[in-house]
DNA sequence: GCAAAGTCAGTGTATCTGCACCTATTATCA
DNA sequence: TGATAATAGGTGCAGATACACTGACTTTGC
């Protein structure tokens, strides 16, 4: 029937599999990281926090292409366990600075030999041109203005 | 210092760049799809459900590459909204099927357009060869093998 | 100097994600 | 046939995600 056969179109969807990627990528780096005591979300904020220095959370957020308020309960996790700390911003008192701790740095340290071997084993499986071309996606512009659009 | 020119790397990571990628293109989805009634996810769920038929929900989950115990929750809130519903095997009692409502057959046909808008924009945004490049590395067997590994 | 507009971040709510563990059922084999 | 292994699925727990709304503070314009 038509409603099937334009359906069809629909195996392709790029949500799909940008999720789909994104699940089975993250589950391999959680699982190289666990013995670690970090997951690869934070190795995400705490490696982003450690080359960018001290952030205000809405900065951070944009850097990481997450929402602010994820990243708000994201860095209260990290908080909790003493990776992260956040403190007032002395010129605006609205502003909320996240820094990276000396436990954090301890942490992305210890981890930093698994991650890149984690990396370097998925460069190899998914080809480094479809590995470029994946980096290029998100990090370029067009997918930020494209999520960004309101029409 | 030596620290940070290890880190630099990490800005290159897969892991950030695949979630970074699927966060953005799931939240243009969602807003597209949201007049309609219905999430990304669960446009994928009905759309892959319509296209299989009833499904036992491990291999459900198999298809659309999410966890098993994933899919058991984002089932039961598609079967609280009506779009879908879950029933036992009869040859073995311990298989649930999840199968696609008349409701979820209507509400996938009806976000279908927008979905469609969404998908040609995009395409567009990142252009072709990355968008194949994407589902390629999503569908393929590596990723799949990649991340089942337990070394 | 003050009111209005703009900015920064937190909270309520809901969904998505997955590991560890559990129960129930089926298959296997001695 | 009865014990054991294998399989299908659910639950507890913890975290990730983001929209709508709110409060607090700063900037702007008069």
């Amino acid at each position: 029937m038509n409603a099937n056969l334009d359906l069809l179109q629909t195996t392709q969807c790029l949500c799909l599999a940008s999720r789909r990627a994104a699940r089975a990528i993250t589950r391999r780096f959680d699982k190289a990281l666990r013995p670690h005591g970090i997951r690869a979300t934070q190795f995400t904020l705490l490696s982003a926090l450690k080359l960018a220095g001290p952030q205000p959370i809405g900065e951070l957020a944009e850097l990481i292409g997450a929402d602010r308020t994820t990243l708000t309960r994201n860095l209260a996790v990290a908080a909790e366990q003493g990776l992260v700390a956040l403190c007032q911003d002395e010129d605006d008192a609205r502003a909320h600075i996240a820094a990276i701790t000396p436990a954090g740095q301890r942490a992305v340290k210890k981890a930093l030999p698994a991650w890149r071997l984690v990396q370097q084993e998925l460069t190899e499986a998914m080809g480094k041109p479809a590995a470029d071309s994946l980096r290029r996606v998100s990090a370029g512009p067009s997918l930020i203005l494209f999520a960004a659009r309101h029409d």
